[in-house]
Order: C-alpha cells, then sequence, then structure tokens
DNA sequence: TGCTAATAGTTAGCTATGCTAACTATGCAG
DNA sequence: CTGCATAGTTAGCATAGCTAACTATTAGCA
C-alpha cells in the first residue's frame, strides 16, 4: 500500500528524473559527431518529412534565421537538401539526403539502446508503470496547448 | 487490464514524454533573465553549498574553462561570490549571494507551479504512477555508475 | 631541502547556437 | 500597378561548449 503523497513531492520527483534522464540518453548523440541543435533538427526532417525552413524553425521552438544557419551547417555535411518550393518560390523546402537518413537511424538506435540497457534490470511490472506514466505525461501536455 | 508492451516501445515513448516534459518546464525560465548554463550552475551552488569551481564543473558535466566562464558572468550579475581557499590557494569557492538565492527560489517555485497545473488534471492514481515511475527511473540512474 | 611533477584555474581562440534588426525576394489584394 | 504581407537571409551581438597553452600553487621524494 503507497501512502499518499503530495503532488509538490512528485512535481520535484519527475522533474529530477526527466532531467536525469534526458541528460542521460543525450550523453550518447557525441559519438555522431553532429551537434546537438542540429541532430534534433535532422530528427524533425527525417520522421517529419520534408517541410519549410518556416515549419521546422517552429517544430524546433527557434527563430527562423537560427533555423537557417542549422540548415547551412546540414547542408554543408550533407545531411539535408535546400530546395526552393516551386508553388512558392519565397520558401524553401528542406529534405533527408540518404546519409541524414542513415546518421539519424544510428542515432535513434544508440539511444533506444542505452535506454533499454536501464529498463533492462527492472520486472515487468516496473516497466508497465513507466510506460503508463510515459502516456499520463504525453496526454497532459498534449492537453495543455502551447 | 494493460496488455503487454514491448520494452522498446516504452523506451520510446519515455524518451518522447521527459524530452517534451523538460522543453515544457524549461521554457517558464525565460522570465528570470538569466541564461540557462548560468541557472543550472546557480542552482548546484544554491541547492548544494559552496564548492570548489571543479566540483561546479564535474555536476554540470562541462570542462573547467567553460564553468570559469559562467562564474564570470555570475559573479558580473552579483548572483555568486568568487573567493580563494584558504587551505589551498589554487582552489577557488563558489557561493551564493543573497540576490542568487533569491532568483534561485523564484525560479524553482515558477517551475514547480508549471508542473503542479499539469499534474492538477490528473486523478490521484495517475499521479501515484508517476511518482513510482520517478523513483523507479532515479534509483536505475544511480544504479548505472558512469 | 630543493627539484620535479601534479593539480586548480584562467586565457585565448575556435565552433555552435540563441536572439533582434534590417534587408531581399516573392506573392497577394485592391 | 502599387503597396503591404510573408519567407528567408545577412549582420552583429551574447552565451556556451571545446582544446591548447599558460600561471600559480601544492605535493612528492631523493
Amino acid at each position: 500500500m503507497s501512502r499518499q503523497k503530495s503532488s509538490e513531492e512528485t512535481a520535484r520527483k519527475l522533474h529530477s528524473a526527466a532531467l536525469h534522464l534526458m541528460r542521460y540518453v543525450r550523453a550518447q548523440d557525441t559519438a555522431l559527431g553532429v551537434p546537438p541543435a542540429q541532430l534534433s533538427a535532422l530528427s524533425v526532417v527525417v520522421f517529419g518529412g520534408k517541410q519549410s525552413l518556416s515549419d521546422l524553425a517552429h517544430a524546433e521552438q527557434v527563430r527562423p534565421p537560427t533555423m537557417s544557419r542549422i540548415v547551412d551547417a546540414l547542408v554543408r555535411d550533407g545531411l539535408v537538401k535546400r530546395e526552393i518550393d516551386k508553388r512558392d518560390r519565397r520558401s524553401v523546402v528542406i529534405s533527408a539526403t540518404d546519409k541524414g537518413v542513415r546518421i539519424m537511424h544510428e542515432g535513434r538506435s544508440r539511444r533506444e539502446k542505452r535506454l533499454l540497457e536501464l529498463l533492462g534490470g527492472l520486472t515487468k511490472d516496473e516497466i508497465d508503470v513507466l510506460d503508463q506514466a510515459s502516456e499520463t505525461i504525453s496526454k497532459s501536455l498534449a492537453a495543455t496547448v502551447h
């Protein structure tokens, strides 16, 4: 029987757990040799498909000039392609190259492997609790429009 | 009745939930006017007490030159004090000023308020699941030495 | 004791990443 | 066709990460 926890205490523990978990998985990314902002933008393009620079900037919560420069670096390193939209020549369409897709999949696999190592020492019940908690968080965040 | 989930799926969901949760709470920090690396270092000093620059760099997982510059900015803005250690004059001791403590407490309160808003829409059972999940993650991370 | 090695920080200089302001090019409304 | 709106880029600033090289201090030991 679990005693009643205060929401305040749960909020603090949740914050700490999420903070350290992200720090733990992000450590894997350095092996790819792609800096964090570029890697994050690349993941949006690889898993979300080709899109405009504005859309990409919005998805990553940065301003267009910041994303423009991140795309510069990704193009320079051959991870994405930048093309003018034929229907609106002001707009550019960013899409992943084969190399970009390959690197992103390697990155995802590394991060998942790292997380699976962590889950490896847990019981089925504990994993089920993590699964439910993840659902709850995602659902709450989706409901809180921002 | 929950069906059997694969660990792979849980790992992906957990990663996504933690990523978006951190993005959500971090958005509160901009109101403080203290950049992210400085705010994070300040929290270590405020909640962990006075310590050397090396200890601080280690806690934040950055190199000493990086932390030296972050401390420069915090000293410039009057949030921490930098003093020479009397017992080892090579070493410096970083401690929070009253202003640093005040700002950090305000930041923590903002983040917690934000998280509590999120937890506010949940049932007691759902919060209990989040509490257990947080415990499990923290325990696993502590057990995995790195 | 006095030389040598180790340790703690800083400085210099590079890259990356965030911003705003100001600009160019294109599209749209009338 | 004129004028405003929109998409992106350029320029310039601040922050934050790194390594290499430096200074100052301490510790080890022959």
